[in-house]
DNA sequence: CATTGTGTGTAAGTTTCCTACATTCTGCAT
DNA sequence: ATGCAGAATGTAGGAAACTTACACACAATG
């Protein structure tokens, strides 16, 4: 198939050269579902024949995409207007629609591996190489999907009308995510502070007045000292918020509850990708802090940026400390 | 348009009803060209008619994907093998090959937003919410394209033949992610243990001995304390490895780099996402050192989740403590 | 066994895309 | 200014792809 070659037209103004830009910020503005997993879900209720176009499609995506009609059935040992029954026994509107909709999903397959990926070979030598990428992303699809901005906006509430804010977290990450959080927060001058010592967690939930706040991490929200501090702050009528899995105790035990079920394979020589996560729904948190305390804020990073920089030279917007 | 409702058939086996996995891991094996940067790209060489085309597509991608290509001749005003021709004229085989294109290209639009993306209006209320979670995956791909396997690999196994590990950070995400490296490493049975205090560190530095490694972790490279305790430890003849930016102070001060680029939007009131590519190739080294120091690891881990279940009820299989 | 309903293929119709040819326009040379 | 050649584009028809209608076969039920 031979393509023309593209050639100037000397008559055009330079002007007319650029290409406009796509309208808006999201140009395409239709759901893309997952038409492997409609496929997959619907296989049981589906005729024989359709079966066998279906056994087809997930045999040989990349050939099904690029395929005609006839090309399929022929394959699959079925009549055309089977494989056209076949798309509307699965939702699509046609063969068109089911193709454009394989075409997208296959786009977001290679984008995402399921969970429960079998081990990587080691190709390139470094265990684990793509599931610990396409869990972190997964993890970071999962907040995008299951937290509402709503949610983080009343916990900037929270956070910036409280007059002590404490972060408990146990067990390792959770004690680094709890410290990063004490590291977000306190920049925009909220009296912050975190433990990881669990006497030291009942003691100051005991010292807390109402309106203030205390923020429990724990991945499991079964983390049974964080559960008890966090109860106990309630008792002092401390608001709480958790960053945890959903429907466990903890989420149950708090007055918010930031909760994200993530996807992941389970090696146990792997870490766990819902650090990402987490990471992720404390950097929303913190920035919807920050804008809230605005001016405030600002003045709060202009002092520590100056304190850091008179302590180092460094580019003036680099990260403020590390 | 009536779709018809999908029925069982009671004369299938119930093993059958199983629909068939798609073939291997990426079951899509072809390239998804990024089709509206192609017809920018070609927009200077197209025709005048060909422009128009290039035009309404770019004005309305949604109706253009499903729209046939007499639709789209008509809001162009121009004929239909115009149509074909545009597609052509950017590369594609026809009007069909274009639409699979323009549809999957759509969708990577869709995931990743481009670095320098102006504050979003907070549209659904949490501020920057679509740029913490494009910048966090955009860390991801800077580490998946710029760090080396065989340096993880190198890494871990300078971790895994080292009497003792000390890590480093400063200035808060630094120390939570030095001391994340610490929670995740002690668990294959790794001697290691994470300093905060610049006066310790440069003691225990001066106790390393030949084997024994540091691992240095700094956003910028030009945290001072890290730089000078890191300096010391190469003067004792200890291994140096370094998480941070590249051509720094500290990359030019190790014997191994880690180190990436992070591009990101520079507001002043939102974390960096630097934080997202470092605990990656923490991730990346740490589940190396884990199959490296295997079967000892498993041992040891064993022994951590054996505790951990005593200690608390939980399912077997979700993350260690937390 | 007869009847009814479901599943599927064949054949024909419709839609969509592509090719071939004719016409128009533009640029260059004389 | 005129003529010629090449490029651009549309019209018309052909080919490909998809869909609808109907016939036939098979399975289930009474």
């Amino acid at each position: 198939m031979s393509k023309r070659k593209a050639r100037q037209s000397t008559s055009d103004k330079n002007a007319e050269n650029e290409a406009p830009e796509e309208t808006g910020g999201e140009a395409y503005n239709k759901p893309v579902p997952d038409i492997l997993s409609q496929i997959k879900d619907s296989y049981a209720e589906l005729r024989p024949a359709e079966r066998r176009v279906a056994n087809i499609v997930l045999a040989d995506v990349t050939f099904s995409v690029d395929a005609s009609n006839a090309e399929i059935a022929k394959r699959a040992k079925v009549s055309e207007p089977t494989v056209t029954r076949f798309c509307r026994a699965i939702g699509c509107d046609g063969v068109r629609d089911f193709k454009l909709k394989l075409a997208q999903s296959v786009v977001v397959g290679r984008l995402y591996l399921s969970p429960n990926l079998p081990p990587e070979t080691g190709e390139n030598g470094s265990p684990l190489w793509n599931v610990v990428f396409a869990e972190a992303r997964n993890a970071l699809t999962a907040v995008e999907r299951s937290i509402d901005p709503k949610d983080i906006i009343q916990a900037a509430e929270l956070v910036a009308s409280a007059q002590q804010v404490l972060v408990f977290g146990l067990g390792g990450s959770s004690t680094a995510l709890a410290q990063e959080t004490q590291n977000r927060l306190f920049r925009y001058g909220v009296l912050v502070s975190s433990h990881a010592d669990p006497y030291v967690m009942k003691m100051t939930a005991a010292t807390l007045k109402p309106g203030d706040l205390v923020i429990a991490i724990s991945g499991t929200g079964r983390t049974r000292e964080v559960l008890e501090a966090t109860t106990l702050a309630k008792h002092y009528r401390a608001n709480t918020i958790a960053i945890t899995a959903p429907d466990s105790e903890l989420a149950e035990a708090v007055d918010l509850a930031l909760s994200v079920d993530v996807p992941e394979f389970q090696d146990i020589l792997k870490p766990t990708a819902s650090r990402y996560a987490f990471l992720a729904i404390i950097d929303l948190l913190s920035t919807a802090v920050g804008y809230r305390l605005e001016p405030n804020a600002h003045e709060m990073l202009r002092r520590i940026k100056y304190t850091v920089l008179n302590h180092r030279k460094g580019k003036v917007l680099e990260p403020l400390g590390d």
